[in-house]
DNA sequence: TATTGTTATACTCTATAACTATA
DNA sequence: TATAGTTATAGAGTATAACAATA
């Protein structure tokens, strides 16, 4: 095996690490706020309400089309989370936390905190070493070949 | 805002980001393979077929049902990647590359291996010392409240 | 005409349950 | 009886297209 071939490896068993611990805090997500009744889908939402938004907004936060957000705020309607409040254009509609949907914000907030794992795993000098890794590696996506990039 | 306050903000930024890098590591591969003509799950069905393997072992490492197992590899018996052929066990079928297969594995292989963003992102010290704390990381998943370990 | 949200519908991915064959 | 794979079916999550209301 040349050099170049076992950075190679190294890459690929670091990329493979990387995913299986994003697997990781996904499913410690997904548990946490299944245990207050949640699917990660409109626990994701909650979360991204710290004030009223337009369903629009939600959608470009969420990555999502915004017929899907029309779903979601149906479902979180349903269960008293939000109410949807008109915004001042007319064609807006703002989805707002309830007192009850603010109250749950603030528990699955607290719950994730907790069982973070790069809280219990790592020192904080560890996170502090980690932080520009991670910040290095959160770039623009790698150019697609015959893309019109040609850096790197 | 506490220290303690300001070390849970900065986990949650950590996360955050960490969820970002691999979701973007996993667009890149889609991109990748969808050049190649597949689809992510065709694909990593092909890049875990090193040797002829039952399906059974194949469900294990991507964590999915026998039954959606058979429907992959129907997939990729209609395009001539894979035969199912016979184990010793006659109630097992080994899913064996064929020579196109083969091919199609190592550009795979090939293709993700230039375009990891570790390799282009990253220098050899820095995935020297990415690497411990991604183990660190990957240990078992964060104990749900109420579980029998009382560990931290 | 362009934008926001809604409705109806359809698609992708994956699982469950019942089944066949082999051990 | 237990295990490997298959079949038929169903569900979750999300998108597309056509539409209504507003700008």
């Amino acid at each position: 095996m040349t050099d170049q071939d076992a950075r190679l490896a190294e890459a690929n068993r670091l990329a493979e690490l990387l995913v299986g611990v994003v697997e990781q805090a996904k499913a410690d997500f997904a548990a946490t706020v299944g245990e207050l009744g949640l699917p990660v889908s409109l626990a994701r939402a909650i979360v991204l309400l710290t004030k009223p938004a337009p369903m629009r907004d939600l959608a470009e936060q969420l990555r999502c089309d915004r017929s899907y957000i029309t779903s979601l705020a149906d479902q979180l309607e349903e269960r008293g989370l939000i109410t949807r409040v008109p915004g001042e254009d007319r064609r807006y509609k703002l989805l707002a936390l309830t007192e009850e949907g603010v109250a749950l914000r603030s528990r699955i907030a607290q719950a994730v905190a907790e069982r973070n794992m790069l809280l219990h795993r790592l020192t904080d000098d560890e996170r502090n070493t980690l932080a520009p890794l991670l910040e290095r590696l959160h770039g623009e996506g790698v150019a697609p070949s015959g893309s019109r990039d040609s850096s790197c």
